[in-house]
DNA sequence: CGCATTTGACCTGCGC
DNA sequence: GCGCAGGTCAAATGCG
């Protein structure tokens, strides 16, 4: 089971608070084959993702399985892309990138009062200080990137998504035994980040959010994933997949009455998640899939289904 | 040796 | 202003 949701939603409706603000227990399924369900932010929508529990590993594809129509939360923002403003985003920049400088003046002062500390604790102080101011000045406060966070049933706390992490920080999380690992892509000049951390309702539970859009292709085609796939089931053959084409974090014009291209999921910078663009190009598909009990099983064909759903 | 991971320190934003 | 928590940096370390 898996569902995605996009904090340009959220923000849009006027519902996101912080990141740490999201319910994951609300989203944990396994929802009813023909349920909606709305988040508590007022997202609708039913996902399913067949998972390779056996390996531990990973997921195998992710299945949009419905929206409801009638609610104009994500369909419609689906195809209205929401682009942060930057004028809103930014109001509140402070217009003195010399924080850095008023931070060590405090730290001068808090040294002051430290008159015991060794000439090597000085020069070992003074090194960390000139080390910082060395630093880049940070950069104002920047927009946010849209960003994906989605939840994935694993043992693995690092899916495999085609493209090459570097994890640069773990941090433990506020009230969750389990650390928040994050990871940037190494790709020179693509910013995407994400963070993984596992649902302290439900620790076999995986969620990932991803920051930003990959601005280069997929460097390795993930094994079994939708887009390499020649199955075009329109949910990606599947079969002892470890890997997945992860949702490119991005709202783009591009879905607006795009033309489907079956190719789109080619590995390739392809703005966003597969499954929301076969969403985007069947738009009718999820209204019958809502209303009547098919879902799945009017989405697959039933060896894909076999495949996908071992049990 | 090069790259990835770990981990403690630091920075920053936000709420009180 | 202060403290807390999230996010990031970068040196140390590990690994192939």
């Amino acid at each position: 089971m898996l569902v995605v949701v996009s904090d340009q939603f959220m923000e849009k409706r006027g519902e996101l608070k912080t990141e740490n603000s999201m319910p994951n227990s609300t989203f944990s399924g396994p929802f009813p084959a023909n349920t909606t369900t709305t988040t508590s932010y007022g997202f609708p929508g039913i996902f399913d993702m067949p998972c390779d529990g056996d390996k531990g590993s990973s997921l195998g594809f992710i299945h949009l399985l419905g929206i409801q129509d009638d609610n104009p939360s994500l369909f419609d923002l689906f195809q209205t892309p929401v682009i942060p403003s930057p004028a809103s985003e930014v109001v509140n920049t402070p217009a003195t990138p010399n924080s850095l400088s008023i931070s060590s003046s405090s730290n001068e002062a808090a040294n002051d009062e430290q008159n015991k500390t060794t000439v090597e604790e000085e020069d070992e102080q003074n090194q960390k200080k000139a080390k910082k101011q060395l630093k880049p000045k940070k950069t104002p406060k920047r927009p946010r990137e849209p960003r994906f966070a989605f939840m994935t049933k694993s043992e693995a706390d690092h899916l495999d998504d085609g493209y090459r992490w570097r994890k640069y920080g773990q941090k433990a999380v506020k009230n969750s035994p389990f650390p928040r690992s994050y990871y940037r892509c190494t790709t020179a000049g693509c910013g995407v980040k994400k963070r993984v951390e596992r649902s302290s309702d439900d620790q076999s539970i995986v969620v990932t959010t991803y920051e930003g859009t990959h601005t280069h292709p997929c460097p390795v085609a993930p094994r079994g994933s939708i887009g390499v796939m020649p199955d075009s089931s329109g949910f990606g053959g599947i079969g002892g997949t470890s890997s997945f084409v992860i949702p490119q974090p991005q709202f783009q014009p591009y879905f607006h009455n795009s033309i489907p291209s079956l190719g789109f999921t080619n590995a390739t910078n392809s703005p966003f998640p597969t499954f929301f663009q076969e969403r985007q190009f069947y738009p009718s598909l999820s209204s019958s899939l809502l209303r009547d009990d098919g879902l799945l099983q009017d989405i697959l064909p039933s060896q894909v289904r076999k495949e996908a759903k071992p049990e």
